[in-house]
DNA sequence: ACAACTTGTGAACGACTGTACACACAAGCT
DNA sequence: AGCTTGTGTGTACAGTCGTTCACAAGTTGT
């Protein structure tokens, strides 16, 4: 598969602005002319990366809602979650990190989105658990997307460092789960208007 | 210069992975082979230009400290003063954000540590104005950590719109001003251990 | 059974790549 | 004056790049 091949590459260390049609093909043991056979372009494969890369943040999305019941161990739990999907799709949340200020202001584009829609469906799921229900509307959308911005610059910390290190790891779990809670003291705290 | 060009390679959209010796010796009206007379590898280029990013930040650094005089427009100045030193060296901004997950671990690291440098500053800074003085050393280290991150998250927001968008700039200035009016409100009220 | 479609193959092209080498010119030092 | 050092030049080579084309093998629908 193409999509896989350029992910591997990705999680090798390379950065996907740098791969070549060729490199990918060969690193999926077909011949370069079939590259054409499923994309016109990098930027259409990178797309479609991006397509999947939100099927991955869905599925994230799904579980932390099945797995947060109680309010008071609501980040830790959270911030454990996406460290795990971190840890399983190390090469996809690579590709995002990259994507982010990427050459392809498509792809860039397209994160991005994927980052508002979790931000918003973030801030449904705060409404209805009935947290932080002094905001307006526009204040709780704006603490979700600070939420998530700080989600997932922790996202480049975890992919510095090796996927074994369980010290650091710890660490940034720890940290993650700190800058939550200050910013969700900060949003309790937070007069709208 | 080849750093001059390989700058204006990337803020007129390539990603510095991407780049290569022969073009950036091209941009700069130079045969490829002087490029080997100033740096053994991209590789090399690019942590130079570390270095120079260093510079720019520490300038910056300056200015914020000489203008922000009263703690009360101390949010507002100072992420104005951001967005303008951006607007102004907007391709050094664009390889510091392209660098944060980029294919060389060496540059990721400068950049990191450029930013760390910057948070330990802040912290120092916001201790000497007598402000968030209830936080123990770690907290406010955490504290200021938090607030560069923000701000560099920001980064990719101004990057990604023309820079002449006046509206979509003061969007953004308004947004990174909340966040960090939210930030440091969560940290008036955190209790340190 | 036959046609239409999808996916993969192999050869070929012209352009571009990183790097090596020998050489030229200028500045500074002695 | 002669020597070293720093910078830029021109040529060259072997390898890689993206893309094209005509062709084969397998799958699907009828």
């Amino acid at each position: 598969m193409l999509m896989e091949a350029a992910l591997t590459l990705v999680g090798r260390g390379r950065h996907f602005a740098s791969l070549g049609i060729r490199e990918i093909t060969r690193q999926a043991e077909v011949v370069p002319t079939s590259f054409y056979r499923h994309f016109r372009s990098m930027d259409d494969l990178g797309l479609t990366l991006v397509d999947e890369l939100g099927v991955v943040l869905r599925g994230m999305m799904r579980e932390t809602r099945a797995n947060v019941i109680h309010a008071d161990k609501l980040m830790d739990e959270s911030v454990a979650i996406f460290v795990n999907h971190v840890q399983s799709n190390r090469n996809f949340f690579t590709f995002m990190a990259q994507g982010l200020a990427g050459e392809s202001q498509a792809i860039q584009q397209g994160i991005r989105n994927e980052m508002q829609f979790f931000a918003r469906e973030l801030a449904n799921d705060l409404s209805n658990l009935g947290l932080l229900s002094h905001l307006s509307d526009g204040d709780l959308d704006m603490t979700s997307e600070l939420v998530v911005r700080t989600v997932a610059f922790s996202l480049t910390d975890i992919l510095s460092i090796s996927a074994e290190d369980e010290e650091e790891l710890t660490r940034i779990r720890r940290q993650t789960t700190r800058f939550l809670r200050m910013i969700f003291i900060g949003a309790d705290h937070w007069q709208s208007g």
